[in-house]
RNA sequence: CGAGAAGUAGCGCAGUUGGUAGCGUACCACGUUCGGGACGUGGGGGUCGGGCGUUCGAGUCGCCUCUUCUCGACCA
């Protein structure tokens, strides 16, 4: 009863923030802003990590460090990306404490000021551009290919653990290229990696396209985006990857000698995701028991609870559970046999239904005698008795038919709360219900903004795609031509 | 930074016209339980956010202050 979490029709925010805490994931740090990822989330986000490190490896990029200090004056040489970052950045000015003078306690020596205000990163284009610069002379020296593993700081008025807080870890990964032509490419190439390992691996489904310039990344040409929607029908951008043509070269003058021996600058790209998409895994698929992990991700895939009354039928219990385990390690899986004698088992099953462990297998003295296991799922939430012979391989391919499963009902869901638009009178009510609007667009910023400051809806993407349109139409809000639908919807 | 609200046990809360601190849960011990969040008995735990004032007496009234949350502006 203790860890009941609120149910998610009543108050989807509080929903979210319970189901957080009370599946372990993370908490509120006594830092404002800030949070705490507790292991059992921490060993979710490692899954992730690996998963995208191993597919940035096999398009050849590598992993590197940048410093978290970035001088002020590196910050401000791209006048579009310090407008889009400074007003959320945190500040080091002194390097030293001391005892105050006037009593206890600690006070920054004002003696210990430093010359040049260093910027903790809110992003690392500027130092890694700046960096880039002494590492590119020739076109053999291209591309550069790096990605780092870091925290960023972002000093945000309002937060929402994983969403949004003042600190949060990712990846940022900044490319050089000689040509356009081949930054773009590399642009379009890393958006799909993170297509694919949100559909495969985070059983989320996405709408790739391109930002509209309102929403594009300060300093990019052209941002591309993954998609997603939450199950309260709000938007997610779940991961982008940016062109940023020749902007940072310029401003941190990096140039290259081309193969015809002239003077070039270099072609730019970066593309992050963050731990926001452990907010995306929880807002996608988690239910009023808790959350609903898909098997690729789940740090336990099998839980397994013994069922017994005493001593020696606890032991013949285990015996048997470990054999299961060992099969099932065997076929690649992660397992716990959750052997803790001071709690009863339907408060476990509710416990590991809470931290959605994908596979419960329950085992009593019943089964023994009968050769049997209850094996039950947290997708569907349904249970079958079978023979206890054969369930290692049953397994196998049951985590990954909910794998399959809860990536079905993703796109389902998401599939049913995709519309079209076609009036300004329809979308000013029907944005209100949630979900994605299908709808003709001028094109213009201030069409968009205009939009936006009625109803708070924005343009998600461009869809590249799903969901693609080149049918032509007029626009929903000015009613001036356009060439095919966007997305719009209300974000988080 | 604008608008609202709240600070009392680890967490969630109650506390009447001012009278000296309580409930639920969690925690600890023992016993009975154990196939969907067990129950009984006993126990420990508090400078009531902080300061000043009114009063014989303040969790309660007044003033000041600090902090947090929600909603806006900003944002992956």
């Amino acid at each position: 009863m203790a860890k009941e979490v609120t149910k998610r029709s009543e108050n989807y925010s509080q929903w979210y923030n319970d189901l957080v805490m009370k599946a372990d994931l993370a908490e509120q740090s006594a830092v404002r802003g800030c949070m705490v990822i507790k292991p059992y989330g921490y060993a979710i986000w490692e899954k992730m990590q690996s998963i995208l490190d191993a597919k940035f490896k096999s398009v050849g990029v590598q992993n590197a460090y940048f410093p978290l200090f970035i001088p002020k004056s590196f910050f401000s040489r791209e006048a579009e990306h310090v407008a889009g970052f400074a007003k959320e950045c945190a500040v080091v000015t002194h390097h030293r404490l001391m005892n105050d003078p006037k009593g206890k306690g600690v006070v920054v020596d004002p003696e210990a000021k430093l010359e040049e205000e260093l910027i903790v990163r809110p992003t690392s284009e500027t130092i890694i551009w700046s960096t880039y610069k002494h590492w590119i002379t020739s076109w053999r020296d291209l591309p550069i290919l790096c990605n780092q593993w870091c925290n960023v700081v972002r000093w945000e008025m309002r937060t929402r653990l994983f969403l949004r807080t003042a600190e949060f870890l990712w990846q940022e990964g900044h490319t050089a290229h000689a040509t356009s032509a081949e930054a773009e490419a590399m642009t379009k190439q890393m958006v799909n990696v993170y297509a694919d390992f949100a559909r495969s691996a985070m059983a989320l489904p996405v709408i790739v396209g391109h930002k509209s310039p309102n929403e594009r990344f300060a300093g990019a040409l052209d941002t591309l985006t993954i998609e997603a929607m939450m199950q309260d029908g709000k938007a997610l951008q779940a991961g982008t990857s940016h062109f940023l043509g020749q902007n940072f070269a310029k401003s941190f003058d990096v140039q290259f000698t081309n193969n015809e021996g002239k003077q070039e600058h270099v072609w730019a790209t970066s593309w992050g995701v963050s731990t926001r998409l452990m907010g995306a895994l929880i807002m996608s698929h988690s239910d009023d028991e808790g959350l609903v992990l898909p098997p690729v991700l789940a740090p336990i895939q099998v839980v397994m609870v013994p069922i017994y009354r005493t001593d020696e039928e606890h032991n013949a219990v285990l015996d048997k559970m470990y054999e299961v385990k060992k099969q099932l390690e065997a076929l690649g899986h992660s397992v716990k046999v959750d052997d803790r004698d001071t709690l009863r088992p339907g408060f476990k099953f509710a416990e590991w239904e809470l931290k959605g462990v994908p596979v419960r297998i329950a085992m009593g003295a019943r089964d023994l005698q009968n050769g049997t296991v209850e094996v039950a799922r947290r997708d569907t939430l349904t249970k079958e008795t079978m023979n206890l012979e054969g369930v290692a391989e049953h397994i196998h391919g049951l985590l990954d038919d909910i794998q399959k499963n809860i990536y079905q009902k993703a796109l389902s869901f998401r599939d049913a709360n995709v519309r079209k638009c076609d009036s300004w009178e329809e979308f000013k009510t029907e944005i209100t219900k949630g979900g994605f609007l299908l709808c003709h667009w001028d094109g213009t910023p201030e069409t968009e903004q205009a939009i936006k400051d009625e109803t708070k809806a924005t343009i998600r993407c461009i869809p590249m795609d799903s969901y693609v349109s080149d049918e032509e139409g007029t626009c929903i809000y000015s009613g001036k031509p356009s060439k095919g639908r966007v997305v719009f919807a209300i974000s988080y």
